[in-house]
DNA sequence: TGGGGTACTTACCTTCTGGTTTGTCAGCAG
DNA sequence: CTGCTGACAAACCAGAAGGTAAGTACCCCA
């Protein structure tokens, strides 16, 4: 899964970071560089536990994001960025200029989130 | 349709770009300048009649490919990028970047296709 | 008369994605 | 003993996305 064949290397990006909340996972990791499951839950307004794990996993098995299991109870796991997933969010970075010339020329909303 | 509300610049240029084979249309309209519908479709292999349309409409709803229809039998359309499609082929760039050093990394298999 | 080419449209079907709900484990507060 | 927490897992379901097959219109060529 997500191993081509691709027919270029935007085909092969897109299969990595085309999921609904990937790049959402992947700025929010960005952002504030460690951060726990139920932490980027609360940052994601929308996002269900199933499907954030799913991405996450996702995301884990390419290699963008690693994941760090505490053996406590309750349990504790840290989500945070590869060497790959930063060199990925760079390469989002004009895209996300492009995006949000786009929001402001059609006049979409946005939907608030809470940084930090 | 594609008209948010969004997270992010991200978020909005995804969901531009996000369909299957949108991408590869704009590489295409970028390398070739102007397409006719037979083109682009033998240009991208896989593809059925019904969903080139379909993305090839959308995109032009959201004002990135440019469609010139002339009235003659047989009939005759061309397919091109506008200002905003260029951009984004820009902004796209990067991220091509990054996708083609992960397919040499994971050893994943190029589709081959024609230029020109 | 019949087939081919062009750019579609329509109906139908399958697959894939994402969402909802409920259950699990271990311990701790009440 | 019950309920709460954190990070999941499993079962189920709805809608969207994509794929297949056929039909449309017009003309040219043989």
């Amino acid at each position: 899964m997500r191993d081509g064949p691709y027919f270029c290397g935007i085909d092969a990006a897109m299969d990595v970071v085309g999921g609904k909340w990937k790049a959402l996972i992947l700025w929010e990791l960005h952002n504030s560089g460690i951060r726990r499951f139920g932490e980027l839950r609360r940052g994601l307004p929308g996002v269900s536990e199933k499907v954030l794990i799913q991405q996450l996993r996702e995301l884990e098995q390419d290699g963008i994001v690693y994941r760090q299991v505490y053996a406590e109870v309750p349990p504790r796991v840290e989500y945070s960025l590869t060497d790959h997933g930063r060199a990925l969010n760079d390469a989002l970075g004009p895209l996300g200029e492009w995006g949000s010339q786009r929001i402001e020329r059609i006049g979409a909303e946005r939907i608030p989130h809470h940084s930090g």
